[in-house]
RNA sequence: GGUGCGGUAGCCAAGUGGUAAGGCCAGAGUCUGCAAAACUCUCAUUCGUCGGUUCGAUUCCGACCCGCACCUCCA
């Protein structure tokens, strides 16, 4: 079975391959830049990277935008309290996401790009709706008429027959014809920051930042559209509507929603203490790539419950594979290649390639990982296990790690440096042959005060970092 | 009320119309100067409940119970 994931448009999984059968335009919906990331946020965006490295896996280039939301109410009302202009209030955090995406070993989209660089973009989406008729004016401000796009709710599959079109709501600060309408263009505050455009002085909806750097960089129709669960409604579906008006093209032909994380069963707070940054982790005495590989874990379209035994899970589970690695790197193996390794080496790299092809079932995936390593080992204590297949293993791991990426551990600054290590292991050996116990120990203590632990094997000693 | 998702061992979590992957924890063992580390083995007659279809259902259908999300800003 080929690649495939499940569309949100239509709620079936379907084979997936771009439009030019090459390289995959994919929009995804960033941070709004207002407080630092918390951990389902990053869920979200580790989604984003593991779809990245899968596509790229599967042979296609990447063309991949990443918008940073850097207006909106929050923001403005945050910068205003602290006396700030919108840019000297969202640098911050948004040089934090970018650390923090670094951090993770997220991928940077192809482009990432500001919602107040394009300003004009915008402006003119809007005027090209304006002049198709689905645009409305109410106290200054500019709306989308959404009784004009009879399409509406085909994403979200809600059905608004029960609202009372025509009938005048109000919602929020602003007047609309129908509560489902939504604003394209906010007229200026007294105080607030705002533009001077051609269709007034103000600052431009949210929703249609997103149709607007979408189709400036990707142009009309996406391959793939990626943001959290939350988004499919109103947001996703406001942005189709505001697209598809304008082109009468489909804005997107797959639409992918990461379902939310949620934290010891219960939905992240502030209010419950239970409310994550990665920072906050990491002060904890977490690795990165613990982090990393517990997000990537759970299959994207479930909820992933964050506990503090998971991140254990998580790191005990890291270890295995990095143990499984060194050995196939460090133990001596016959110069010859066993058949029956061979056969188990390809078995488990397409098992792992059919998960993955499944709509990214990185669960799945790791199960094969961890049965290839279970058998592999066994068969290595046997000894019907070559060089060859050893290559074989390690070549797999790779091709695991370049989506997972979580085998090599983050440097830490100082420590030893791996010659001085490797001294000492060596002159502990040494001590050991000439049965000087006392000081091998000694050794073995120091080395571990370090980090660095000690394994002795048939094949002799070697050593990793905690 | 509408829409959608889910209930699989102590915890996390795949999966399939043919009799339950994987990870963590726990227990046992192998190796070892002693350890540690590492590795191996064991660990759900059972998949929310009750019916139905079927030779056979955890997997399909129906009802019910429970939990959650969205419908307003939210990854």
């Amino acid at each position: 079975m080929a690649l495939r994931f499940y569309n949100s448009l239509s709620q079936h999984l379907e084979p997936f391959s771009p439009q030019d059968g090459r390289t995959v335009r994919m929009y995804c919906c960033g941070p709004t830049v207002y407080h630092y990331a918390h951990i389902g946020n990053l869920r979200t965006f580790t989604f984003q990277d593991i779809l990245r490295r899968w596509l790229r896996s599967s042979g296609f280039a990447l063309d991949n935008v990443m918008n940073i939301t850097d207006v909106d109410d929050k923001i403005i009302r945050a910068a205003m309290g602290q006396g700030k202009t919108l840019q000297e209030y969202t640098a911050e955090y948004e040089a934090a996401f970018l650390e923090d995406m670094a951090t993770l070993r997220l991928e940077r989209p192809e482009h990432v790009v500001r919602a107040t660089e394009h300003i004009g973009e915008m402006v003119e989406l809007i005027q090209q709706l304006g002049a198709k008729g689905f645009t409305y004016e109410s106290d200054g401000s500019t709306y989308y008429r959404i009784a004009r796009f009879p399409e509406y709710g085909k994403l979200s599959h809600n059905d608004f027959g029960g609202m009372i079109a025509g009938a005048r709501v109000d919602v929020d600060e602003y007047d609309k014809d129908d509560a489902r309408d939504f604003v394209l263009w906010k007229q200026k505050k007294e105080g607030e920051p705002s533009w001077d455009t051609p269709i007034g002085d103000g600052r431009p909806g949210w929703h249609i930042e997103c149709s607007a750097m979408a189709m400036k960089y990707l142009g009309s129709t996406l391959d793939i559209h990626a943001g959290g669960i939350d988004l499919q409604f109103p947001h996703h579906e406001n942005e189709i509507a505001q697209s598809e008006a304008v082109t009468g093209k489909p804005f997107a032909r797959f639409w992918l929603h990461a379902e939310h994380l949620i934290v010891e069963g219960q939905k992240m707070s502030k209010s419950l203490g239970n409310f994550y940054t990665l920072r906050d982790l990491l002060a904890l005495g977490y690795a990165p790539e613990t982090v990393r590989y517990l997000l990537a874990s759970v299959p994207y379209r479930n909820k992933l419950n964050f506990t503090m035994e998971g991140v254990k899970a998580a790191a005990t589970a890291i270890d295995r594979l990095r143990n499984f690695e060194l050995r196939l790197r460090s133990e001596r193996f016959a110069d010859d290649k066993n058949a029956a390794a061979t056969e188990r080496a390809s078995a488990a790299t397409a098992r792992f390639r059919e998960a993955m092809d499944d709509d990214l079932n990185t669960a799945g995936a790791l199960g094969v990982m961890f049965e290839f390593l279970r058998d592999t080992n066994s068969a290595m204590d046997a000894g019907q296990f070559g060089i060859e297949n050893a290559y074989e293993g390690l070549v797999l791991l790779a091709l695991f790690d370049r989506v997972f990426d979580v085998l090599r551990p983050t440097a830490t600054a100082g420590g030893l440096s791996d010659e001085a290590v490797a001294a000492l292991v060596a002159e502990r050996v040494a001590a050991k042959k000439a049965r000087n116990f006392a000081r091998a120990d000694e050794i073995r203590a120091d080395l571990d005060t370090q980090g660095i632990v000690l394994e002795d094997t048939k094949d002799g000693t070697r050593w990793k970092r905690k």
